[in-house]
DNA sequence: ACTGAATTTGCAATTTTTTGCTGCATTTTG
DNA sequence: CAAAATGCAGCAAAAAATTGCAAATTCAGT
């Protein structure tokens, strides 16, 4: 984040640049405020009003008192009970963009932050995915280049998921190049772990149908554990987090083997 | 982890955005105390009182003395507004109470006048429920006596409903009570009409699986014809709209033998 | 390359909005 | 009934929005 905005200040920006990249913001973040803007674009906050004025007028945000809220926002309830930790899933989401590619075929396990992955799927990129996520599927079908194929059963009130043996059956059937597990806990000794038994035997059944494992965790879930086992932290392929790859922190897993976003 | 909460509190949040906080928090609990959301939103009690009486004159919550109560269940819950012919849905939902028995099996395909079906089923019935449609299935799990199934498959962007060859073949194993038919077009002479191929083979394969079939439908559905026909209109063994079944406008349908609620 | 119009941007003065505070009325609670 | 808690109105400081204007930039047409 640091290289890109030092870029940004040598470089002014031209306005419909500045206005893709407002827009951008506001769908990453959901909200922006006018100061923030200002500086991360170097430019005066009257022109960061200006163009607020023109998106608003132009339906793409919501003007509001102090910067602008995405307008999509309100519609589907979503329920976002950790402020904080949202902006974390955000960057999450985005790190794991450089994991896609055309024509990928994509398994998608439950929890916020792949809810967050799905929301922000680049729009530009064709896949088809799999997903026993109610919330997920819904997210999914926001994007016209993605094929979504919910993996039917009998539904978790909680957790908004497809589970138990049909649902198992259903993935084993799947051949999948990338696999995004939503994480439980993690620690680098017990590996991925979880309270919920059938979500552990769903993951199980995930991670075998797919080539590569991507765990997407923020931080403060690594280094706790829970009842049931899914795999070893080595089955994970790929570890993202809200960190910097080089914290010290993530040290144990790539102590492992781990490749470290 | 110091670092994620002090640098929740540093973040002043909008005006809008503490308003959706306070509708969610007010959701969730049906109540809070003024003092309880000054603290959490590190705002003096002044600003979250002026907050809460602007949401109250808004309609969307009830103050009252140190606080505020959800004032109905379903306000703010979905985007009911956006629904189109909401209240003739919410009657035609209701009438359908009538045919529930405690314990069924219940197929309900999508559209808006079932997903309002599905927002108002009693909460004190249980029953098992098959659906191929995302946001039926979103609302029934509002529902703790409902064990909700998701029948899985490949997704219809615009139908949000799963469609194509598996799921047909899922819902054939089904072998239901009672199944809530979602309407494109009535008519008396041609029956059940659709004009997407794909959902008329969804709907075919639910019929055959139902003992009984319910067709809820709007009036301003009946009396127009699509291209693909699903079924005879003698098919149906129920149809409940929003007129009073003594209206001679459904006299058509009596005397094919149709039930009429 | 030069001109001149149109657009864009930044600046300063003014207005509006937001927010916390003080003092006092009202309600709740023991 | 009295003490504590809550609500309310007005006020002032801070933040943000608006307005008018001038400098800078872009760009078409010579």
């Amino acid at each position: 984040m640091d290289k890109i905005s030092d870029y940004r200040v040598l470089i002014p920006m031209l306005k419909e640049e500045r206005h893709d990249f407002i827009l951008n913001e506001v769908k990453v973040r959901n909200r922006v405020l006018l100061t923030d803007l200002a500086v991360k674009l170097n430019i005066s906050e009257d022109t960061v009003r200006r163009d607020l004025k023109y998106l608003d007028e132009q339906g793409k945000i919501k003007k509001v008192h102090g910067g602008a809220i995405s307008t999509s926002y309100h519609l589907y309830t979503y329920k976002e009970q950790e402020i904080y930790a949202h902006e974390n899933k955000s960057v999450i989401a985005q790190k794991a963009h450089a994991l896609l590619r055309e024509g990928q075929v994509i398994l998608i396990s439950g929890g916020t932050t792949n809810l967050e992955f799905a929301r922000l799927f680049p729009k530009n990129i064709k896949a088809t995915i799999f997903t026993p996520s109610l919330p997920v599927a819904m997210q999914l079908l926001e994007h016209p280049n993605v094929q979504t194929i919910f993996i039917g059963g009998r539904l978790s009130h909680e957790a908004q998921i497809a589970l138990g043996g049909e649902t198992i059956q259903t993935i084993s059937q799947v051949r999948a190049d990338l696999c995004f597990l939503g994480t439980g806990q993690l620690d680098p000794v017990h590996g991925l772990t979880e309270f919920d038994w059938e979500v552990v035997q769903l993951k199980k059944a995930m991670i075998l149908a797919s080539k590569k494992i991507v765990s997407l965790t923020i931080s403060e879930k690594i280094n706790s554990i829970q009842v049931y086992k899914v795999c070893d932290a080595r089955a994970i392929h790929t570890l993202i987090t809200e960190l910097n790859p080089g914290d010290p922190f993530l040290d144990p897993f790539k102590q492992l083997g781990l490749e470290i976003l």
